[in-house]
DNA sequence: CGTTGAACCTGTTTGC
DNA sequence: TGCAAACAGGTTCAAC
């Protein structure tokens, strides 16, 4: 469930309480989606979490030992479909599926709570954490039009398919891709290079806006997202098209079609959103 | 390169 | 009502 708005209000509230605390201890139960389970219960007791930040759908606990200011490593985590990293009470009981429990040096426990464990978590040390992170394209919240252009408008794919193409831009889903393209009037299925000017910054323009309106909504919360205070996000509120199958386009009254693009449910406008020709 | 389908795992919704 | 199928915000890998 988690794209890039979901994730920075998880980040956002972890950081409000977080930095400057110690971790004390880890208790991992399932470890199937940790990378080096061993290597987390190792490394993390006795950390210092100096900061939290995010990077596309991950986000890192930047962590120091000993009374160091700068980070020797981090906690990398990604959300996947249903999880949650989130400080608790430890007296409260632990909700179904919570697989790691890590108290804190001010009598909290951060817990991570995650049903399908489609999320990943893994220690990485300092030296590796550049190499890490370098494959990832471009930061959207960040990205000016000309490399939106050069890294996006290059490329002979499907719109729809790149904007979910983590290597291309980091943090678009399936929503915010869908939400994105109906703003700028483009069909998922275009061809990213077909596209003339004013659509390539239509959609720069349109993905901008729409995670810089979700993220001040706190994220989208179809069925279970919740942030680190256990609020629901209201974003989905403002969805003009994921979701709305067989609703009528809040621009031009059609109905709103869902189809299978890119191996991902994709709804649009079919009036709004003209079909690239020879597709349909 | 680009596309598709299957796999990973659990829970909820939909359809007959 | 009951059960099975379909579907879900994620990524990854193999095959064509």
């Amino acid at each position: 469930m988690p794209e890039l708005p979901e994730v920075e209000t998880v980040v956002r509230g972890l950081r409000r309480s977080l930095p400057g605390r110690r971790i004390l201890s880890v208790r991992i139960e399932k470890s199937d989606f940790i990378d080096d389970p061993a290597l987390v219960e190792r490394e993390l007791p006795g950390s210092r979490i100096v900061d939290v930040v995010r990077h596309g759908k991950f986000f890192l606990l930047r962590l120091a030992r000993n009374g160091a200011a700068q980070p020797d490593g981090s906690l990398l985590v990604h959300l996947g479909m249903t999880g949650l990293l989130t400080p608790r009470d430890p007296r409260e009981p632990a909700p179904r599926h919570t697989h790691v429990f890590m108290p804190l040096d001010d009598g909290r426990e951060l817990r991570y709570t995650d049903a399908r464990r489609f999320g990943r978590m893994a220690y990485i040390p300092e030296s590796s954490l550049a190499g890490l992170l370098s494959p990832f394209g471009l930061e959207p919240t960040e990205m000016s039009f000309a490399e939106f252009r050069e890294k996006f408008c290059t490329r002979r794919a499907m719109v729809k398919a790149l904007l979910l193409n983590q290597q291309v831009l980091r943090g678009v889903g399936n929503i915010y891709a869908d939400e994105s393209l109906w703003r700028a009037r483009i069909h998922p299925m275009r061809n990213a290079a077909t596209l003339n000017d004013a659509q390539a910054r239509a959609l720069h323009r349109s993905i901008q806006r729409v995670l810089a309106a979700a993220i001040k909504l706190g994220g989208s919360s179809i069925a279970n997202f919740r942030n680190v205070d256990g609020d629901f996000g209201e974003f989905q509120l403002r969805h003009r098209a994921y979701g709305r199958e067989g609703k009528p386009c809040p621009r031009c009254g059609c109905t709103i079609r869902r189809m299978v693009i890119a191996t991902r449910s994709s709804f649009f406008c079919p009036r709004c959103q003209p079909a690239p020709r020879g597709r349909k």
